[in-house]
DNA sequence: CTGTATGCAAACCTTTTGCAGTCGG
DNA sequence: CCGACTGCAAAAGGTTTGCATACAG
């Protein structure tokens, strides 16, 4: 659950990045949380422990995780932006009622999407990454709640 | 191509929504633009034909369409929160070099996911929308490039 | 040691808000 | 006519920037 600083290291020097302290717990509570969370809810979560961090460097450091490809963004129907430290492939619902993203896995729709894209072709493009972006809301107990 | 203004006054009607010039202005130009705009986009779209249209109202006006059903939000990559005139079922390409965000329409593909989505079961949700968000770069034409 | 990374605070940009006046139904 | 909608301008919110200082390699 919980990833080891050694392995943070491991991923920052691959990066060529300096393994600073700041650095070093940003990831580790944004993999840990195991959540999509933005800048201000990081620095948040971050704060308690480390009370000199600035807001500005978790800002940076994020930006600087993504361009290395250490984390992604994760684009929010709400118009937020959060951070996702999984860069395997996953998939995302967002709940309409709460503003909540959660992750949905399942081996049978990657088959199913990784087959789809090697058949076909975008025209003159690359492609990096794919995730079905599934948008939800609270399924009502009583079918006659509102409708 | 270009939507017809009854069309639009009917869409405002059918939502409960009085039929202002600013209303048919903004679905029309997002409408017929054939892309996700953001609001400062479609401001900027507008305002040589309508120079006393403000953003602030443009900004209304989009949440207002979000909130009835009229349009919907793309969340963009990028962190910019755009606009869609389409409500049917079709996917997005984002491109990482351009930010451009391109429609992806496939029948087939749509097929699929609809009946992936018949036989799983979201945990308590009830699926309001779906599509594939695809992020890619430009095909380097010599594969020797960079890698 | 040296240059990269941080902390701080100001600047910036986008979006929201409140209110008086306007206009559609 | 009346209430919903707009324009304006100010405020709020979130993100970026610049520079002096600190620290990892």
């Amino acid at each position: 659950m919980s990833i080891r600083l050694v392995d943070i290291q491991g991923k920052l020097a691959e990066a060529g990045l300096k393994a600073t302290q700041q650095r070093l717990v940003i990831y580790k509570a944004l993999h840990d949380s195991r959540q999509h969370l933005s800048a201000e809810q990081l620095y948040r979560i971050i704060l308690p422990d480390h009370p000199t961090i600035s807001l500005g460097t978790v800002y940076k450091t994020l930006d600087t995780f993504v361009e290395k490809g250490l984390i992604r963004r994760v684009p929010c129907e709400d118009g937020t932006l959060r951070f996702d430290a999984r860069m395997d492939m996953h998939h995302h619902i967002f709940c309409e009622d709460t503003g909540e993203i959660m992750d949905w896995d399942d081996a049978e729709l990657n088959a199913l999407l990784a087959e789809y894209l090697k058949k076909k072709q975008l025209p003159g493009l690359e492609v990096v990454g794919v995730q079905l972006q599934i948008t939800a809301r609270r399924q009502a107990s009583k079918p006659d709640t509102e409708a």
